[in-house]
Formats: C-alpha cells, structure tokens, sequence
DNA sequence: AAAGCTCTCAACCGCGCACCT
DNA sequence: GAGGTGCGCGGTTGAGAGCTT
C-alpha cells in the first residue's frame, strides 16, 4: 500500500529558494491566502513540493515573523518551557511571538544546549549533570486513559522513590528560577462530582501555557459551542511558580517526558 | 593566501494525526 | 473500519559562512 508522495519529485526544485520563488508565493498567498499547500504550488506557478512551500512561507516569508537574535528573557523562556514540554518545539514556538518552531529548535542546538551545559546542567533533563539519573530522583509516572463515555482522562501517579527535602533544596538553589512543581488532580471517580461550574472553568493544557485559539485547545474557553474541557488536568501556571496537576502540595517534581498516553 | 575545520540555520524527510470518502 | 489525502511536527542533513592554523 503505503503513502503516495506528497508530490511529484522529478518535476520539483530543491534547495534554497531563489528571490523569484519568494515574490511569486508571497504574491500568491497574499491574494489567496495560506492554506491548501499541496495545490499551492501550481496555482502560483512554483516547481515546489506543497510542504515546501509551507515551510518556507512558515519559517521565513510571514509578515509577523521577528527576525535577529533572541534576547536573555526569549532564552530564559525557552529553558522554562523546555523544561516542561521537551522538544515540542511548535508549543513552544507558540509562547514566543514571531519565532517559529524551527528557529528555536535550531537555537536550542546551537547555543541553549551549550549554554546549560557549560552551566553544568543537563539539556535533556534540566538537572545538575552530577546528579545520578535513577534511583535518587522522584519519578513520576501519568497515563491519560480516555474514558468512553465522557473523554475523561484518568490520571495514575506512581512514585518511585523519594528525594531528600536537602537534595531538592539543593537544586531549588542552583536553579533558583526554575520552578516545575506539580499538582494531580483529584481522582476520576471524585472528579465527577465536582461542579460542573468550576470544570467549565478550568483551563485545558494548551490555554494554561497561553496559547488561546490553539489547534490542541480542548477546553471551554474556547469556544461556546458547549465543549467544555475534556481534560480534568487542572494548571494554574505563571513563570514564578505553576501548578501542574496538582502535584504542588506534595512537592513533586514531573518530567513531562514521562507523560504516558494510552 | 589558502586549506581545513567548525558552526549555523534553511531546507528536507519521514512519520503521525485528523479528516474525508 | 479501511484506505486515501493533507497538514503539521520533530529529527536530520548539508551548503555556505566564519574561524583557525
């Protein structure tokens, strides 16, 4: 079977784009506006693929697009967002306007990488490199299990070892900003019984972040068509502190690569 | 001056997901 | 439910600019 190509390869260019190429699909998408990549490029006359087309309109032609380099905020929002979400680099893209996902995903290669490690942290897992991985940290391992009749999401959390208040300190101390403590929120069985008010009032995970009008966007806020959030995960998020889960009161630490979707 | 090396980032590739028929 | 299509995402590549020797 498998998939047919999204376009016809011996009849396309590859490769930088020329000025030429720019001008026809700016010409193109201002008359016509983005969308429909994959008939894009006849309609505007381009020996492109449909995904190229895109890209290059996505990460380099946009109007709203803030070219030059990232300021320390930028890079301090990007090491905090990092360190929530890992490499969904399109979510956080989304908290920095006129950035584009592939730009920071190349800054962070280039120069963020780098930077943390020459802080002696880990750019995967935003700990001190002297920490051992396993064994001494707290794990936290969540499920989302949708439930048939309502989309619910069941959460399981199960610890697997305990970290001392002095090793936690410890690292509140070399990264005094980045706080990433989280919250669980009640159990499904309990959740039922809350107040149909305050669910409807609750954020889903991509508003939390601040990305309103986001394709992921689940929750009520979005729109009034009586959608309500189908997610029971509950953040209240700022910089100086958010509150995942509910993980808060017991001081947990969660690595959202541990996140288990079922 | 030039050869070799390193770094940057635009672009490509393959895959997964959502939607449609 | 299966298959086809389109879009978006994350990982990777490679050309060219910049730096070092």
């Amino acid at each position: 079977m498998g998939r047919s190509p999204c376009c016809e390869k011996a009849h396309t260019n590859k490769g930088a784009w020329t000025k030429e190429e720019d001008e026809r699909l700016i010409a193109y998408i201002k008359a016509h506006g983005e969308g429909c990549w994959r008939s894009l490029p006849k309609a505007a006359g381009l020996l492109r693929c449909g995904k190229s087309c895109r890209l290059r309109w996505i990460n380099y032609l946009r109007p709203d697009l803030k070219r030059g380099n990232f300021t320390d905020e930028e890079d301090e929002l990007i090491i905090k967002l990092h360190s929530l979400l890992g490499n969904k680099w399109s979510l956080i893209a989304g908290r920095l306007p006129g950035r584009t996902d592939n730009e920071i995903k190349n800054y962070w290669n280039t120069h963020i990488r780098r930077k943390l490690l020459s802080r002696g942290i880990d750019p995967t897992t935003h700990r001190p490199m002297s920490e051992p991985t396993l064994g001494t940290q707290k794990v936290t391992t969540i499920s989302f299990a949708a439930d048939d009749q309502d989309q619910k999401i069941k959460i399981k959390s199960e610890l697997i070892e305990t970290m001392s208040k002095e090793e936690d300190h410890e690292i509140q101390e070399r990264c005094p900003d980045l706080n990433l403590e989280l919250r669980i929120s009640p159990p499904h069985d309990q959740q039922n019984q809350l107040d149909h008010n305050q669910r409807a009032n609750s954020l889903c995970f991509t508003c939390s972040l601040g990305i309103q009008n986001s394709k992921d966007c689940s929750c009520s806020t979005k729109s009034s068509n009586g959608n309500g959030c189908s997610n029971i995960i509950s953040m209240n998020m700022n910089i100086s502190g958010y509150d995942f889960l509910g993980l808060k009161n017991n001081g947990l630490v969660l690595d959202y690569r541990t996140l288990e979707t079922k």
